[in-house]
DNA sequence: CCGGTTGGATAGCTAGCATATCCAGCGTGC
DNA sequence: GCACGCTGGATATGCTAGCTATCCAACCGG
């Protein structure tokens, strides 16, 4: 398959296709001649791959990039790995140096050790969780612990019973990563779209009616 | 208050504050006089609103503005406030026209259906989570209905029985559209970064200790 | 042997989000 | 009562990310 081809089957225009070859998103084509190279069904998924990763997942290249370095290095296990392409996903966050912050990650770190979760102690996920608490707070929302053990609650069952399911752990090692990265991303996708269809829907049952009556 | 009293407090900087003028985000102070005016309360909140679904949420500017203008907007009813705020939140889809969309499409139908939600047919949630079912399925993960059905049931319990009751509908209306966006963003990433969490954990209970023998 | 494609290099573009600069008019501290 | 610094308002400029366009010589296939 040539470059024309793959941009056809992908609908990714060719300089695009270009551009991630030059970042390294894409592994270049076989070179079969000084001006031709050829390329597979690999690239197509790549292509794919990327494609959804900063559409769907608004990635930055940078972090796609390190992704797909993740699923490339082979002296990786395959724990390692997916630890590496995930910690990748997560934006990052600076610790601010403040009384409230420190508090906020103490909960954090609460919540993730009475539900005996097995997290990193340097996972960014800690510090993220931690920032958004101070924002709610500092915008006049309290947050106890309490507040966020049915969100621990409902998404442990989740990942446990239906995410890790999809993971072909006994597959070629990049499928597995990629497995995993499509499920972080895509399925946090879904998440965040449904559950934004329930906030309607609550909102509906709440109040539609008593609009309806009192104007 | 003056300006710069009020980029101390928010820690915004002036020309920034200027700018959020301009585009509309802020309420312009009361001007006391040619070249002075008097910010309050209201402004030092707005302001970190802004930031939180800047920076959090990573809204555009633009659909920042929309929220702003139904929270603004007196003629509208409490429930159409919330809507319109509420729809300014969604990432903009525009529908395929392939038989592969319109099978998902009714896939998504059929999910808010028989949970007996209540959500507008035109809603662009509706669209935006049929996209990305379409999505994933290009990436090879098949998706179906009961695939669906947990993260509907999880989020669903969720939504009703802890984000709801966070909004004080007996308050000022804007103070009813504040808390709902910062509750559809902000809890939005907590439950994000929840997930990831319960991913690593679940991922390193599977994987590290077999990577740790088998290498 | 020639039109069209390719790889590779370099330059340019657009959107989004600010920053910077400039200016004249205040107004407060002295 | 006056100088210095802040202010509002207008305009210009900058910066990053993610492309997109142009150019060129090598090449292939008919």
């Amino acid at each position: 398959m040539r470059i024309s081809q793959l941009s056809e089957t992908t609908g990714v225009p060719i300089p695009t296709i270009k551009y991630y070859l030059r970042e390294g998103l894409l592994p270049p084509g076989e070179q079969v001649s000084a001006t031709r190279s050829v390329y597979g069904a690999a690239h197509v998924r790549r292509l794919r791959l990327i494609r959804a990763l900063l559409e769907v997942g608004k990635l930055p290249i940078s972090a796609i990039r390190a992704v797909i370095e993740a699923v490339e290095d082979e002296t990786k296990g395959v724990h390692e790995m997916l630890g590496t392409a995930h910690y990748a996903l997560s934006p990052k966050t600076e610790p601010e140096d403040t009384d409230e912050w420190a508090a906020a990650r103490a909960m954090v770190d609460e919540l993730i050790r009475e539900r005996g979760w097995r997290v990193e102690p340097a996972a960014p996920g800690r510090d993220e969780l931690a920032q958004t608490i101070v924002t709610l707070r500092r915008l006049g929302q309290e947050v106890t612990l309490p507040d966020l053990r049915p969100y621990a609650a409902a998404v442990g069952g989740l990942v446990r019973d239906h995410e890790m399911s999809r993971i072909p752990f006994d597959g070629p090692r990049e499928t597995a990563v990629e497995a995993h990265v499509i499920g972080t991303v895509l399925y946090g996708r879904v998440l965040d779209v449904v559950r934004r269809l329930a906030e309607e829907s609550e909102s509906a049952r709440l109040l539609a009616d008593a609009d309806g009556l009192a104007e």
